[in-house]
DNA sequence: CATGAATGAGTGTTCATTCAT
DNA sequence: GATGAATGAACACTCATTCAT
């Protein structure tokens, strides 16, 4: 009933409870913390059928991960991260709001994956690479290079780039992981907090004062 | 007060030869990565050895951390923090400097712990609570009541202390794991860097101008 | 009488891939060696269609050589070797040679079932019995036969049948694996092999010298 | 009790009913058709005590044939091949006589592993070069020279040597595999079958027929 | 008829842990 | 006090086999 003819496109409904499945168990007990047969448990199918669609539990790994990666990032990039380099912004300060919603977004929408990919990042050159040259290395080339527009604007203080956009992002991850992380149950009127936020940025990066 | 509470005081060479094995392990290859046979093997004693002095793997985690970071973060406490609020700071920027200093001193001394800690705390109720309550908290408690003194005098910003102290750790955070774990082998002329930080902060958390 | 005794006559296209398929397989690996889902890529075929033929991997075994065994142990009993025996050989040379002949003939046209049934036989007492009693038995009744009539007219040596049987068997078999399992390369001129082989044997098993 | 104090030489109780376990297990069911369970079982052992002498299942296979052929072939080169070849035999026939009593002794002593060993050489290339490079090549070396020997003096025939001493090894090999394998319960009061193998052989072997 | 999907029972192997010496 | 030997339980992964479609 459920359809899934298409031969290589359509996901079939147990590979998808897989995926699902290995998504929780990852995020609650880490990678290596997680047995197959728990993932399989979870899915409600058997071990052998994980294997099936992942050959190796490392492939489910980046299955769970590659993919969403390209989903979210690779459309993160395409539909949110592209026009935010490429759009003209009237100013900096409105360059950060758009920054930051668009990594809460993110973030919150995906929540688990964040966390497995944070846990195995360390131990994982492969994926590391990937995410670096796939994901990081985009982002810093065209983030910087908006810093540098911002800069010869005069809207932005000519520190290095490299450290102004690290003291953007040091102040988003602080208050993402915080608010998806460590309090997530809080209410959210924080409209006042994202706007405190951008102003402790937006001075702290102002320019040096001129006579 | 500060003495062990161990029958015998004096832990064994073969134990610090483990527990040093431990560290680096772990560091390496995260503790569920890692097989005591390894660490064993590392440490140059047999695999029972171990377990002579850690009942189990998970109390050679703890071994690892715990002490540590009572020596560590006990004694930077005792040593460092605790001055570090109960001393009245000409200024907040004195202020941060020394906590930044402290800080980097912490982490640039004990690297391979601290990220031992962050890869096992998500999965680690037990020690999340620990270290929660016995490192955190206090330093919150600290922190905070730092930063109401310093809007009380009027340095800085008034807004939620939480997000000041947030906003600080951050930004923090984002300059000690960039050069510690990201680039540790730059040359390090950076009173420059400090300087800059320091700066950000001091200028983010400004109060709000007076006309 | 010759017919097969199944439903239907015709083998399908798959099913004869399939045998194909798995007599490749099974020459290369051995039969546990052997994963069905091989024999089912190697035969173009799902998995599933291979247990619609043959019910299990061991029905696929003596589906592989048992049919096989009958069209050319079988078609060999009736087309050769019953000739073999029923005719009067002429001398025990033209018997020894025709004999070779006939082996070398089935050997080198199904190389690979010779060494299928050469690993599966240790292991497998029922395809032992099966072979024995279809094969070897019959075989042996007539050869004794053959043998004890030679030995009648006086053109061999008097020793037990069994034992002269050996012999002339041992040193065929020892000829066709070295031609066909281990030297199967090497030109064939050996014509000027099969002579001296057989020299071998006559000699070997010449009548005692009378006065 | 059982004495096993040094370290690297003497193997261990447990050592041994591994091995001799694993030998019946693979005589009986093949390697691939053993399970490391069932050897564990046999020998009375855990599953896991086999790993610890043994990494793999493979390295058991070697463990298993690798010293018995070095102690047998090996010796058995040392022992009775070497002065095999190097006594000058004063016939023809006592060479034979010495050759097959040898090779009777040999597999006699250790039938399991000749079929342990005839199992798995068709599939493992790499067993196969070591038992070609470490067994066969110097015992055809040896028995080539030994052959054109009895050829210069004139007590065989004149074929090519490999031919005569193909003709020789499976006649050999027949009377052995016959004995050993298929008639290993019947009496042996073989001196008799002996002396007329071994006539069989120095009569087809024995030189043209001088005018 | 042929198959894609699924699986229960096993596979070889590793693990943290125990204990007699 | 330290260990070599041993292990039960679990591990990731494979297998021959089934069945709805």
């Amino acid at each position: 009933m459920t359809r899934r003819s298409r031969s290589n496109d359509a996901p079939t409904e147990a590979q998808r409870k897989i995926v699902e499945a290995a998504v929780s168990a990852f995020a609650e007990h880490g990678f290596h913390g997680t047995a197959t047969r728990d993932i399989a448990r979870r899915a409600g199918v058997a071990e052998a059928t994980i294997f099936k669609y992942f050959p190796s539990k490392r492939d489910l790994l980046l299955g769970v991960l590659g993919p969403a990666l390209e989903q979210l990032v690779g459309s993160a990039l395409a539909r949110s991260m592209e026009p935010l380099f490429s759009v003209t912004y009237p100013s900096f300060e409105a360059f950060l709001r758009a920054l930051l919603a668009e990594r809460v977004a993110f973030v919150r929408a995906h929540p688990r994956l964040v966390r497995i990919l944070a846990q195995e990042l360390p131990f994982d050159a492969e994926l590391r690479a990937g995410i670096v040259s796939r994901v990081i290395a985009p982002f810093l080339t065209k983030g910087l290079a908006q810093i540098e527009q911002f800069q010869r604007e005069g809207q932005i203080v000519g520190w290095p780039p490299p450290l102004v956009l690290r003291c953007i992002m040091s102040t988003f991850a602080g208050y993402i992981l915080h608010r998806v992380f460590i309090a997530p149950d809080e209410a959210w009127p924080d409209e006042a907090e994202v706007e405190r936020v951008i102003t402790f940025l937006v001075r702290g990066l102002s320019p040096e004062r001129p006579a």
